[in-house]
DNA sequence: CAGACGTGGGC
DNA sequence: TGCCCAAGTCT
């Protein structure tokens, strides 16, 4: 559609809804165009409140694409609240490793052993109970509690604000809205079937009511949507401008063994990666451009013949982007580890705890020592 | 309450 | 390339 202008009011000669959104008529659309998703129950079936809760954790802010390959490995490993509740928190960030944002690792087994000291291994049937867990939110909650508990709750995520802000036209930028958004929604949430209703919510949001070019022809509220009267639906939310994000500046430094094993560390449990592994590097300074290399050497973690790698690493993080310098040297088989790191074997590398950005990191320094010990540089 | 907190995909 | 987005929570 045209975006239309941004800043208008509310046409007067625009076309306006005949009645509000009716609850029925979703779950009339979601009983026939339903998602099929690994952690969703078969229609009419109980859900798992572990397995909901799992998912959950996993999909905030995160694709369900992204979360498929994971949910299924990781209920694999942990196929119930106890199996995780007792595994070692390194075999659950390994699990996490790749999926980021990984405090929600830490909590969700912290959570987990919650669970199980303090409710005998059964999820609380309660939102105030749900609240009180490490990792849950108000988002959390309600979805939990209205899935798997059938609690007439109001499970308010990014779609449900999207959808509720384009049938209700709320002009109010987010995150200020919320309340409104979700006072509108839980005047909504039927008595029955509520996780149904949530999970409709959710699936309309991803199906149809899309934030770019939402299928608006083919929606079950078409007809109680105010944005799509007045033929502005895609600018809905509105939300408060972006701030730019800085660009930090830092070294990596990969020992590698003669026998091709990586020398790894593992990051302090709180904040960026926490309890992450990581190949030891330097500090990040914000700035333009790139120190030189003469001083990001300084940082090096011990004595080594350490060479650049052409090219470096870029990531882009939530609220910066990085660039690294990946120093290499090759040091030999009976090197011993420094202190705090350890030596790890190429073939152990995809069972530790590397964040994708310490992959690329690792992976960048490999392919330099492999070209330089092959001599093709 | 604004900022911290990962990653990958779409356009 | 760069910007936006995706089932938020914690501090």
């Amino acid at each position: 559609m045209a975006a239309g202008q941004t800043s208008q009011e509310p046409d007067r000669g625009a076309a306006v809804p005949e009645a509000g959104p009716d609850p029925a008529a979703l779950l009339g659309w979601y009983d026939a165009h339903r998602r099929t998703l690994p952690w969703r129950a078969p229609p009419g079936a109980p859900a798992d409140p572990y397995r909901v809760w799992l998912s959950e954790i996993m999909l905030q802010q995160t694709t369900v694409t992204a979360v498929q390959p994971f949910y299924a490995r990781f209920l694999a490993r942990f196929p119930d609240v106890n199996s995780l509740a007792s595994a070692p928190a390194e075999a659950v960030m390994q699990a996490w490793a790749g999926l980021g944002y990984y405090s929600r690792a830490r909590n969700l087994h912290a959570c987990a052993r919650t669970v199980v000291a303090e409710h005998g291994g059964a999820f609380p049937a309660s939102l105030d109970g749900l609240l009180a867990l490490p990792g849950v939110g108000p988002y959390t909650a309600a979805a939990v509690g209205a899935i798997a508990f059938d609690l007439p709750a109001a499970a308010v995520d990014g779609n449900v604000e999207r959808v509720i802000s384009r049938i209700y036209r709320v002009e109010e930028p987010l995150p200020g809205a919320k309340p409104r958004i979700r006072a509108l929604t839980q005047a909504l949430v039927p008595a029955l079937r509520p996780g149904d209703f949530a999970q409709a919510m959710m699936d309309l949001g991803a199906m149809i009511c899309t934030p770019r070019r939402p299928a608006c022809g083919v929606c079950p509220w078409m007809g109680s949507c105010a944005a799509r009267a007045a033929g502005d639906a895609e600018t809905f939310p509105r939300k408060a401008p972006k701030k730019a994000v800085p660009s930090r500046f830092g070294a990596a430094f990969v020992g590698v063994r003669a026998d091709g094993a990586v020398l790894l560390r593992t990051r302090p449990p709180e904040g960026l990666l926490g309890g992450m592994d990581e190949p030891p590097g330097g500090a990040w300074r914000e700035g333009d451009a790139m120190p030189a290399l003469a001083d990001l050497l300084q940082e090096a973690p011990f004595a080594a013949p350490w060479r650049p790698a052409p090219g470096g690493v870029r990531h882009v993080f939530t609220h910066f982007r990085l660039e690294l310098v990946v120093f290499v040297a090759i040091v030999a088989t009976d090197y011993a580890a420094p202190a705090g790191m350890r030596w790890v074997r190429r073939a152990d590398l995809a069972r530790s705890a590397l964040p994708n950005v310490m992959r690329k990191v690792v992976a960048h320094g490999l392919e330099f020592a492999g070209r330089a010990r092959s001599g093709v540089e």
